[in-house]
DNA sequence: ATGCATAGTGTGCGCGGTAACAATCCGGGT
DNA sequence: ACCCGGATTGTTACCGCGCACACTATGCAT
């Protein structure tokens, strides 16, 4: 900061100020209970007369805690630069509000799978943990996972959880998800539903999703035909091609599964082009439940991840790692909205 | 010379190792031109090789310098909790990127109005700078603001540019953008153009995109109707609520222009109920493109904001500031997406 | 040789707090 | 009157790094 007449008021000041040693005043402010009464309502009223407040720095240096933790994001290698996925800034709300309730500060970045994030926050004591977000192929980068878990950092990640995970990992009930969806359809009296999502294990939330799905099919004495099942990432284009293919392999559907609304949405303009009603021929149901799904045409039905809760576990899962508390393990559940694309 | 080695390793480590003196590592690692090659180049392997990062926080507190902005949201008091305002979403992003291009990091938090965040980041040495987010009316925090000025804090604001500003502001040109959507409604042969969004001086950048509407009329030999001008914040209720008393009064209209896409989407929906066609019978721009804007229906025509420039433009500008230049003043271009909604 | 600028490196210290321990004051038990 | 323990407060020693300045070696003009 300019060092003009910035008098930043330190401990020193205070202790002067209150006629006691400069320690004390670090204890007082902190709420140490071997200050008396009277001297710390006394060095409080001080403190916030001179609008004092504790430097970060030298408090974080010398504890060893900052205090802080950050967020990671990493962008879909999509060629489309500005777009985060709609989910993960939501999560971003849900997970600022519950450090600030926290006491904790939040940094965030983007980060693209090359670089070496995995050092600059680790080492630095820049943050005391890393939330890492970013949905997709985690194989890609679990050599990194690895060098952290090695170095003893503090992380968790948004994902999969039933896989055989490195570190700690919260997720939501994907493939309970999965069922509700297929439940919810075959209810409607939809027989022959199609799954648009990768469906292997590179994308271990979407197959279970695809699992799930599977799994109410075959409650209800179904099966789901192969030919049914298309491959698409987390984008409208890639709905849109799944679409276009699904249509083109001239098998019979009664609805769609879409493992993301941007699928979904996707496949919606593809099915009207094609001439085909929503939901009267064809019933769909996407995942994520953005802002878009709403005010799609018609409006989607969709699965909701409890984003409040997300934001929360994800924060005391690393929390209780720093606290040396074992982190307490979180699958999430899921809520339908049942909306006009799924017939009613 | 330098010390034992210890476990985590700290630039006295390094020191040792290279045989030469800690202040020398530090000026090594930072590039001192002082430091002959090879020094610099032994010294550089050694700490690569034990994956030695400087210390943020003791690097923070010697020099006074944290490279660090906080990014403040100012939450709309609206009682829906979890919704930002997607367009500041956006910018998040792109804010976020040109730090990492500055190689400054970045606290994000949420904010009250009422809470004393201009204490918590100004005195702690937290950040260099700030960041402030929100629409709406600043005349609530002006005091606020002005407290900030006379501490000295480095900080700018995106919002309405041509105010009597209290500090640095970033914004968009909401008169030409204003105008742009003028031009274009009346270039579709439109004459009786409405305005959605509040026409006071609460909100400066409503108020000037209605500025722009009206020049534009002028410039056309046309005026707009008084009764054609409706209050609305920027929530799809809103909308709704505006579109309707618009209705309620009776006058004709063949246009809207409204502030805010989340205003027009409102409006569409209005206007669907009512039986009346878009375009056809109401053309509609929005503003800020949105991506449900794109999913609306009819595709919304909007103005766009160049959320890339302005990201860019807000961190140079708090980074002049830190750095005692001038910040550049920031009124940033905006650009029409032309889409089905306004006729084609 | 002597003086002097220049490059490169070491020494001392402080940034603003906090932990650990020593010192002090006080009242009660014996 | 003397000892003891708890409640408070002071003293000392860092946390890890970077700035100011001192110092050494070398080259070159005097």
């Amino acid at each position: 900061m300019g060092r003009k007449p910035s008098n930043k008021p330190t401990s020193f000041e205070i202790a002067y100020l209150a006629g006691v040693s400069q320690p004390t005043v670090s204890r007082a402010l902190r709420g140490s209970k071997s200050v008396s009464k009277a001297t710390r309502e006394k060095i409080e009223a001080i403190a916030r007369q001179l609008n004092y407040t504790v430097d970060k720095n030298a408090s974080s240096l010398r504890t060893q805690r900052s205090n802080t933790l950050a967020l990671l994001f990493f962008e879909d290698p999509t060629p489309d630069e500005s777009n985060i996925n709609p989910f993960f800034l939501s999560m971003l709300g849900s997970i600022t509000r519950h450090c600030a309730a926290k006491g904790l500060d939040l940094l965030v970045s983007f980060q693209k799978l090359e670089d070496d994030w995995h050092r600059r926050y680790q080492e630095s004591h820049r943050a005391d943990g890393l939330i890492l977000l970013g949905y997709g192929d985690y194989t890609l980068y679990e050599s990194r996972l690895r060098q952290l878990v090695k170095a003893g950092t503090h992380f968790v990640r948004w994902g999969s959880v039933d896989q055989g995970t490195i570190g700690a990992t919260v997720g939501s009930d994907n493939f309970g998800a999965g069922r509700l969806a297929g439940e919810h359809l075959i209810a409607r009296g939809r027989r022959r539903i199609a799954f648009l999502g990768q469906a292997d294990s590179h994308y271990p939330e979407f197959e279970q999703r695809h699992a799930g799905l599977l799994r109410a099919l075959a409650a209800a004495g179904l099966s789901q035909d192969p030919a049914l099942v298309v491959d698409a990432i987390s984008s409208e284009e890639s709905g849109h091609g799944a679409a276009r293919t699904l249509l083109s392999r001239g098998v019979a559907f009664d609805a769609i599964f879409a493992a993301s609304d941007l699928i979904a949405i996707g496949a919606q303009r593809v099915l009207a082009d094609a001439g085909l009603a929503v939901p009267g021929d064809v019933a769909i149901v996407g995942f994520d439940d953005i802002p878009a799904a709403g005010f799609a045409n018609p409006p989607l039905t969709t699965v909701v991840q409890d984003i409040r809760l997300a934001g929360e576990a994800l924060v005391e899962s690393v929390l209780a790692q720093i606290e040396e508390r074992i982190p307490p393990p979180a699958v999430l559940p899921t809520r339908l909205v049942v909306r006009a694309s799924s017939g009613g």
